[in-house]
RNA sequence: GCGGGCGUGGCGAAAUUGGUAGACGCGCCAGAUUUAGGUUCUGGUAUCCCAAAGAUGUGGGGGUUCAAGUCCCUCCGCCCGCACCA
């Protein structure tokens, strides 16, 4: 017996597949179609678990799609462009798009280790004209149709390095190369009117059947549709100037005692003007940067402004204005009215002011004695102390409220998104460039399309903080189009999610001289699965239905929803060792000696931390690479999918590698008895062919048929075991003293077929020792004869009050009275009986009987 | 802070969607093969109990039901996302 090297193996098939060119994917009208997508990565130089897990999961869907004989588009590209290139240009002095083209040739050798059945002919890289060509193109027909428009946004200022910085360079409230104490700056930029498709984005969510729950609820409260009203305050002594508040709690009016303000609220900044104490709060605000999560968690503070707002039901009542770190300008109108009786974080605020607290709402099992004190009341109730309105429940109160609020003039009925537009502009220079000229005569005038692409320049100076296509002394010195004046291209680029809203409608049509083809994109699309990482749910995953319809708005298609599938799976974990010094140490830098790790190197002893996602920071990392040139692409993938299931969490381990690999081994011990078995041999159903013989076809449809249900659902760990289980079957029928070749080669051609989604090499290996024809990529799906499929006889449980007594054999479909007689003639059954009589008996048919008395 | 998720043997998990808890694998134990180690093969392995019988058991507490890992309430722990990381 030939001794198994993986690597041989698996380069002569990976050879093999691509000379046959056996995965171009063609149109071909008549075949149904199967796009099988997974998230295209960023490519940061290796590949690493998680791209392996993930392209695994998609590999096994095309492979059994092409087997159930469907036309497969399998795709794979490059998300080129982002933040990494340039921070490798500033630190290693590489160009942003030599270093990302390096890692790009890095990573596809990595992945053709994989042995993933992709149509390489349609690979893409962002960051290619040929690519973002069509972006600037698109973004001109969104201008046109107005979904693009310009308008003032706050970004993190780094004042050292005199840079915009992403959330992620904010560590603290400091610029992570700078240190300097961050702050918020007004930059005009562009942004899509996503929100324009906020109620079809929210209501189109419902028909999403095939995306997971957490998803459709993730995007739903993301989208965040609320009703309530917008409220007018005026300010006490200044009548025409007012103060407009939105609130989804309007029943709650004569409950207000005070008007809160975003820091960025124009109101906020006139104030700063004149008082210095204003302008150090609001500094101090700017310091927390633009995360939403991070002013969220931040402690509770404000100031009290001076001004006094005048409510607008009570007469003679007035609220203090304050300026408060927790309003976020970019929700509602900026502006809120303080109900601490009813909302927890303005009760909160109100006792560390001293500021009144009004219960208006008190629950239904209450009086109107009902107070609050240290939690304020959120559920329902009625309405009490608030004039006409008391004894209202809440929503007939809001209804009163809206009504009196649009006839006094002092508000009206508003519906607000969550959802805000989105800010394409990024000030940085590896991104597609935004195809504007600005005139200081005509203003932001679109590059004509006859001039596009707009190139990045390729000799700029990327050696310190900061846009490089600002400093290009050339680039951006243009004619305008309108008046041939002297005017400046936009040097700001796209945010790298607008690369990723369309990529997979390019991958339809990769050569088109257009975007894409209407045609092709009628073919191929939707995508039917889609799987990535979770952390995509709401950003990417939104962007690009919106980008689907807005693409479908202005021409390019007709069709609102790009991923009819969505599968989102779980992070690749490694448990994580520190020495005693508390740094970190690699996996392959300890060992277990008995109960306790220990350093390889000198013995000493190590602390084995938790189970975590793997990561560079925590060197809780195992390289790809050198797995698959240990083991195989064939071990690592089972691996990858026999574990755990793929949305969950997967715990990286040497020993479940290692008991691949041995299941690996034995199919290819197996594989060496295997001669070519007769094209037409099957086991016939309805001959006599022997107990031997009987078992092995049972374990084969069994297989056939449990991979094929498992793969629909996802349940890959399942399919494994199911794999194992007709290893097994197969092993006990070579051993068996009536074994036949023939019959054992053909049960090998099918292990052959069922096992090529997961461990395509070897399944090619024995396919062909077994004569099959072609490549086994390209065979079949073994129908399951039912048959084979059916049991005889069933093993019923039998409960006495709820609990198990006994089991008895039944015939399947065992007619209930007979099933009853039987369960209470068991032995064990009348003993826990006592001698009772049974007052009612419960026969679920080939399940379970439950005896009660 | 807000939004979403997860929690079952020593470990990864399974459970036909309210019907026999622990399939399959890892680990461990015993035996066989082997000069030995490794490999391979066979058997065992939720806990308590010598065994049987029995009892207990799906993060904690409570509830609904003939029947709950599954449904409801509540508490605890861990993880992910929060709009300029991709």
């Amino acid at each position: 017996m030939a001794s198994f090297i993986p690597s041989e193996l698996e380069q002569k098939w990976q050879q093999k597949w691509e000379d046959g060119d056996i995965f171009s994917a063609r149109t071909a009208d008549g075949q149904k179609k199967y796009y099988v997508l997974e998230m295209f990565p960023y490519p940061s130089g290796r590949i690493h678990m998680g791209h392996v897990r993930n392209y695994a999961l998609g590999d096994v869907v095309a492979r059994f799609k092409r087997a159930m004989g469907f036309n497969v588009l399998h795709p794979m590209g490059w998300d080129a462009f982002g933040l990494p290139a340039e921070n490798a240009a500033i630190e290693r002095g590489i160009h942003p798009g030599t270093w990302t083209t390096e890692n790009i040739a890095a990573m596809r050798a990595q992945l053709k280790t994989m042995g993933l059945s992709y149509d390489w002919g349609r690979e893409l890289a962002t960051c290619m004209p040929d690519y973002y060509r069509h972006e600037q193109k698109m973004f001109l027909d969104f201008l046109k149709k107005g979904l693009a428009y310009r308008k003032e946004s706050w970004v993190n200022w780094d004042p050292v390095e005199n840079t915009v910085l992403a959330n992620e360079q904010v560590v603290d409230g400091r610029g992570w190369r700078s240190g300097a104490p961050v702050e918020r700056r007004r930059l005009s930029q562009w942004f899509l009117a996503i929100t324009r498709y906020g109620d079809e984005l929210l209501n189109a969510i419902e028909g999403l059947d095939r995306w997971p729950d957490k998803v459709r609820l993730m995007q739903q409260n993301w989208i965040g549709r609320s009703q309530g009203a917008e409220v007018d305050f005026v300010i006490d002594g200044k009548k025409d100037s007012a103060v407009t508040v939105f609130t989804t709690r309007p029943d709650t009016l004569y409950g207000a005692s005070f008007i809160a303000l975003s820091p960025q609220h124009p109101l906020a900044a006139e104030l700063a003007e004149t008082k210095p104490q204003m302008a150090d709060f609001i500094a101090e605000c700017a310091q927390l940067g633009t995360s939403e999560a991070n002013i969220e968690r931040a402690e509770k503070k404000g100031i009290f402004t001076g001004l006094y707002a005048v409510h607008p039901l009570i007469d003679g009542q007035k609220l203090p204005v304050y300026v408060a770190n927790f309003v976020l300008m970019d929700y509602g109108t900026g502006a809120v009215f303080g109900c601490p009786a009813h909302d927890q974080r303005d009760l909160d605020f109100a006792r560390a002011c001293s500021l009144p607290v009004i219960p208006v709402v008190r629950p239904h099992d209450s009086d109107d004695n009902f107070s609050i004190e240290d939690e304020a009341y959120t559920g329902p109730g009625i309405l009490f102390n608030s004039a006409g309105w008391s004894g209202l429940d809440i929503e007939a109160g809001k209804e009163a409220a809206i009504n009196a609020l649009e006839s006094s003039g002092a508000g009206r009925r508003k519906i607000t998104f969550r959802l805000r537009d989105w800010g394409v502009s990024r000030q940085r220079y590896w991104g597609c460039p935004i195809p504007i000229i600005h005139c200081p005569t005509c203003g932001a005038v679109p590059v004509p399309e006859e001039q596009l692409p707009v190139c990045l320049p390729d000799d700029v100076e990327c050696d310190s903080p900061g846009n490089p296509l600002d400093r290009h002394p050339t680039w951006s010195d243009v004619a305008c189009p309108q008046c041939a004046g002297a005017a400046k291209r936009e040097t700001d680029t796209f945010d790298t999610f607008f690369e990723s809203s369309w990529y997979f409608l390019r991958y339809t049509d990769p050569h088109a001289d257009t975007a894409f083809s209407a045609q092709a994109a009628a073919y191929w699309m939707p995508v039917d699965q889609y799987i990535g990482g979770v952390e995509h749910a709401v950003l990417h995953l939104l962007y690009s239905r919106f980008f689907m319809r807005a693409l479908s708005d202005v021409g390019y298609l007709d069709l609102a929803e790009p991923f009819a599938g969505l599968m989102t799976q779980g992070m690749v974990c490694h448990q994580s060792f520190r020495d005693e010094n508390g740094n970190w140490l690699f996996p392959e830098e300890v060992e277990k000696r008995g109960d306790n790790w220990v350093l390889k190197s000198d013995g000493r002893g190590v602390h084995a931390g938790r189970v975590e996602k793997m990561s560079k920071s925590k060197r809780n990392v195992v390289d790809p690479e050198h797995i698959i040139a240990t083991y195989g692409a064939d071990t690592a993938r089972l691996f990858m999918l026999s574990d755990s299931p793929p949305e969950r969490d997967l715990e990286w381990t040497e020993a479940g590698v290692e008991g691949a690999h041995r299941f690996i081994q034995k199919i290819w011990k197996l594989s060496w008895s295997v001669t070519p078995c007769a094209r037409d041999f099957y086991f016939d159903s309805s001959a006599e062919i022997g107990e031997a013989a009987s078992t092995l076809a049972r374990a084969l449809h069994k297989a056939s048929h449990g991979i094929a249900t498992d793969i629909e659902r996802f349940a890959f760990n399942r399919c494994v075991a199911h794999l194992h289980i007709l290893v097994t079957a197969i092993t006990d029928y070579h051993n068996s003293p009536s074994t036949d070749k023939n019959a054992f080669s053909y049960a090998m051609q099918q292990l052959a077929i069922v096992l090529s989604p997961f461990s395509p090499h070897i399944a090619e290996e024995i396919w062909q020792r077994s004569g099959g024809e072609g490549f086994v990529s390209q065979a079949g799906w073994p129908d399951a004869d039912p048959a084979w499929l059916k049991e005889d006889v069933i093993e019923v449980a039998v409960q006495v009050n709820g609990k198990m007594r006994a089991r008895i054999s039944l015939a399947v479909d065992c007619p209930r009275e007979d099933a009853e007689q039987i369960a209470l003639g068991d032995e064990a059954v009348q003993k826990h009986l006592g001698g009772q009589t049974p007052k009612r008996v419960i026969v679920v048919p080939n399940r379970i009987i439950n005896i009660v008395c």
